[in-house]
RNA sequence: GCUGAUGUAGCUCAGCGGUAGAGCAGCUCACUCGUAAUGAGCAGGUCGUCGGUUCGAAUCCGACCAUCAGCUCCA
C-alpha cells in the first residue's frame, strides 16, 4: 500500500508494518532517532500500524512536539519507578513541560533527595529493560473498573470526566499502565539520559481548594551531552541570578522589616535614574506629557474605578481623619482626574499622558521574587486619549517606541494579541473595532503574534510583549491595552470637530513594565556587566603605588568633569589585587596610572573582560567612552 | 495562602545537647609594588523571634517571622 513522505514521494509498504518499520526503511539514522509519526496532521505512535494513502512525517527530539512525545514518556518511566519504590503512591497527572517533565503523586511521606536519587536508579533500570509503550483501547466502563481496582482513584475521576461513550487509550509498558491519550516513544529504552531535578507541592488539578499532591520535575535528553549543557544553563542562571548579583554588587535588596518592599542602594540607583531619563528622553521625543499622581487617594475614586469592588484583595488600606482611603495599586484613576481638570478638543489628540508611578498591591507571601515579584512597583505608564480612526497610527507609534527600548537592550521578543472574554465591558462592535485596530497594526508592521482568543482586560483587547533575556527566557514587560471601561465610568468627553461632546478612546500601555522587574531582568541578561551608559561605576583610577596618587586624583577629577562616574582606588595595594577587585565589581574600565603614565601624562585602559588595552590620551580615552554612552552599547 | 526545605559575624559557610568557629570583607602595622588575591595582627555574633523540654539549648520540641524551590495568582 502507497504512503506520502513529507517531501511528496510516494512509498511502498505492506500491510501490518507500523511506522516504526517505515523510518527504519527510510534511514537507519531516522529508524533510531524518530520518537513519533505525523500522520496526516495527527501525531501517532511509531508503534501503530500504517494508514495507507496518508501523508506521514517523522519527527525527532529536534522538533518541538518530538520532544513533548519524549519527555511524556520519560514522565511515565518515573511513574513506574516511583510506583515500584512506594506502591502506595496514587498517580495524578504526568505532562511533559518546556525543558522536561513533571508527574504528580498523592503520597503521604514526603519524597527526600535521597528518594530522589532512588527513583532516578529505578528509572534507569527501567529504560535499560526498554519494556515496548503497548497502546490499548478500551471502554469507559472496562478503564474505570480497570483503575478503580488499581485504588489510582485520580485516573477514575479523570476518566469520569470524559464522555460516558468514548474509547479510552491507556498505555503499558512493563507491569506498569496508564491512563495516557499518548503518543509515546515505542520502548522505554527510547530515552536516553533523565535527571530528576525537585520536587515541590501542586494542587490537584491546579485548585487550591483540593488535595496537595508531590509534584517530581525531571528532564530527559538523547544525550548525557544535552542533559549536560542544560545543567550548565541552569547554573549560569543561578549564577546570573539578580537577586544575588544585587547583593553582591550593592544594587539593590530587600529587608525583613519590608518583605516585597525592595530598597534601592547608590549603585542600584544610579541603573534606575539612567533608565528613567533614556525613559524620559524618548517619551518627552515621541509627544508624551509626563504627570505624578498621588500615591493615596480616597475610597470614592475607587469605588468608581471599579477596583472597590474587583480588586480589593491586593490593595491596602487607610483612614485619615475617619475617611477611607486606598493606595494605589493602578496609576489609571489617577490619570482620569487629570484628564477632566479641564476640557478637551479633538484638536489636542492623540493626547499622551506619561506617568512612573509606584503602585502598591498586596501579593500572598509566597509568591514574592527578588525585584521580579514584589508590593511596590514602578510602572512606567502611559495614557493615551484620541479619536476611534487614530488607534491604528497611535498603536504603531507605540509598537515602535516598544520595539526601539527593546532593541537597545539587546532583547528579542514575541508579541501576543488577546481578544474579549466571556465576561467583558463594552459592546461586540467596539471591541471588533478595537481588536481590528490593533489587528491591522500588527499587520501593517508585519509582526507575527501569537492569538490568545477570550484572554484580553475586561475593559479590552491587548497586546503583550514577551521580551527574551541572553538566557533564552522570557519576561512579559510591555503591554498596550484599549480600555473603554475607564472613558465610560469617569464619564470621560471632548469637544469634536461638530462641536458636541463625545467619548475619547483610552489605551494603556507600559514598556518596561515595572521598573524593579526590568532591573531585575536586565541585571540577569547582563549577568551584572552593565553597558557603559547603565554602569553605576564607568571607569576605576587604580594607582600603582602611593606616589601616583596626585595624578590619579587629577585624572579622577577630569573624568568627573567630563561627566564620568569615576571611582579612585588608591589603597597601598597591589596592582593585581585592586584590578581583581575592579573586575569583580564589573566595572567597565580600569585605568592603571604608574611611572609611565605621570611621564607620558597618559592613561593605561584596561577592559572589563577583555584585559590590557594598552596606553591612550585622556582625551582621547574621555572621547571613546562618550561614543560608547551615546550608543548605549 | 498551600507543600517542602532553610535561617549561625557585613558576605559564603562549618559546628547539631556541655558556654560559638573558618575564609573573605573591615580596621591597624609593615611592604611602594605594572594588569584577577603580599604578610602579620586586631576587632566583629543575645546562633531569625518568642515559648517549652533539660542541671545545661545554636543544637531537641512548638508557635511565629523571613528566605528559597514549586503550586495558585500577577507588572
Amino acid at each position: 500500500m502507497p504512503i506520502i513522505l513529507k517531501d511528496g514521494s510516494v512509498y511502498e509498504v505492506s500491510s501490518g508494518t507500523t511506522w516504526a518499520d517505515v523510518a527504519a526503511g527510510l534511514s537507519r539514522k531516522l529508524g533510531k532517532e524518530a520518537v513519533a509519526a505525523k500522520v496526516d496532521g495527527e501525531l501517532v505512535d511509531l508503534l501503530a500500524p500504517v494508514r495507507p494513502e496518508a501523508k506521514v512525517e517523522f519527527l525527532t527530539f529536534a522538533d518541538e512536539e518530538g520532544q513533548t512525545v519524549y519527555r511524556h514518556t520519560s514522565s511515565h518511566i518515573l511513574a513506574q519507578a516511583v510506583k515500584r519504590l512506594f506502591p502506595e503512591a496514587k498517580l495524578a497527572i504526568g505532562p511533559a513541560i518546556a525543558d522536561g517533565f513533571y508527574y504528580d503523586f498523592d503520597v503521604d511521606h514526603p519524597f527526600t533527595p535521597e528518594d530522589l536519587a532512588a527513583i532516578e536508579e529505578e528509572m534507569k533500570k527501567i529504560i535499560k529493560a526498554d519494556y515496548p509503550l503497548i497502546r490499548k483501547e478500551v471502554s469507559h466502563e472496562e478503564a474505570i473498573a480497570l483503575f478503580q481496582e488499581m485504588g489510582e482513584d485520580y485516573k477514575v475521576e479523570l476518566i469520569r470526566d470524559l464522555p460516558d461513550d468514548a474509547q479510552v487509550s491507556i498505555y503499558q509498558q512493563g507491569e506498569f499502565v496508564d491512563l495516557c491519550l499518548g503518543p509515546h516513544l515505542p520502548s522505554t529504552g527510547r530515552v536516553g539520559v533523565v535527571k530528576l531535578l525537585s520536587v515541590a507541592g501542586a494542587y490537584w488539578r491546579g485548585s487550591e481548594q483540593n488535595k496537595m499532591l508531590q509534584r517530581i520535575y525531571g528532564t530527559s535528553f538523547p544525550k548525557k551531552k544535552n542533559l549536560d549543557e542544560y545543567l550548565a544553563l541552569l547554573e549560569e542562571a543561578k549564577r546570573r541570578d539578580h537577586r544575588k548579583l544585587g547583593k553582591e554588587l550593592d544594587l539593590f535588596g530587600i529587608a525583613e522589616e519590608g518583605p516585597g518592599f525592595p530598597f534601592f542602594y547608590p549603585k542600584g540607583m544610579i541603573i534606575r535614574t539612567e533608565l528613567e531619563n533614556y525613559w524620559r528622553a524618548e517619551h518627552r521625543k515621541h509627544g508624551y506629557l509626563e504627570i505624578k499622581s498621588p500615591v493615596i487617594l480616597s475610597r470614592e475614586l475607587w469605588e468608581r474605578s471599579g477596583h472597590w469592588d474587583h480588586y480589593k484583595e491586593n490593595m491596602y488600606f487607610l483612614k485619615i481623619d475617619e475617611q477611607d482611603y486606598a493606595v494605589k495599586p493602578m496609576n489609571c484613576p489617577g490619570a482620569m482626574i487629570y484628564y477632566k481638570t479641564r476640557t478637551h478638543s479633538y484638536r489636542e489628540f492623540p493626547l499622551r499622558i506619561a506617568e512612573l508611578g509606584l503602585v502598591h498591591r498586596h501579593e500572598r507571601s509566597g509568591v514574592l521574587h527578588g525585584l521580579m515579584r514584589v508590593r511596590c512597583f514602578t510602572q512606567d505608564d502611559a495614557h493615551i486619549f484620541m479619536l476611534p480612526e487614530q488607534i491604528t497610527d497611535e498603536i504603531m507609534g507605540v509598537m515602535d517606541l516598544i520595539d526601539n527600548f527593546y532593541n537597545t537592550f539587546g532583547f528579542s521578543y514575541r508579541v501576543e494579541l488577546s481578544t474579549k472574554p466571556e465576561k467583558a465591558m463594552g459592546s461586540d462592535e467596539i471591541w471588533e473595532t478595537a481588536t481590528n485596530a490593533l489587528i491591522e497594526a500588527l499587520q501593517i508592521k508585519g509582526i507575527p503574534y501569537q492569538l490568545n482568543e477570550g484572554d484580553g482586560a475586561f475593559y479590552g483587547p491587548k497586546i503583550d510583549f514577551h521580551l527574551k533575556d541572553s538566557l533564552g527566557r522570557s519576561w512579559q514587560c510591555g503591554t498596550i491595552q484599549l480600555d473603554f471601561v475607564n472613558p465610560e465610568n469617569f464619564d470621560l468627553t471632548y469637544i469634536s470637530d461638530d462641536g458636541t461632546k463625545k467619548r475619547p478612546v483610552m489605551i494603556h500601555r507600559v514598556v518596561f513594565g515595572s521598573i524593579e522587574r526590568f532591573l531585575g531582568i536586565l541585571t540577569e541578561h547582563y549577568g551584572g556587566a552593565f553597558p557603559l551608559w547603565l554602569a553605576p561605576v564607568q571607569v576605576k583610577v587604580i594607582t600603582v603605588a602611593s606616589r601616583h596618587v596626585d595624578y590619579a586624583a587629577s585624572v579622577a577629577q577630569q573624568l568627573e568633569l567630563e561627566g564620568i562616574r569615576v571611582e579612585i582606588d588608591d589603597r597601598n595595594e597591589r596592582v593585581g589585587y585592586k584590578i581583581r577587585e575592579g573586575e569583580l565589581e564589573k566595572v567597565p574600565y580600569l585605568l592603571v596610572l604608574g611611572d609611565q603614565e605621570v611621564e607620558s601624562g597618559m592613561v593605561r585602559v584596561r577592559k572589563r573582560g577583555a584585559g590590557d588595552q594598552g596606553s591612550a590620551s585622556l582625551a582621547e580615552f574621555v572621547a571613546n567612552l562618550k561614543e560608547e554612552i551615546e550608543q548605549k552599547k
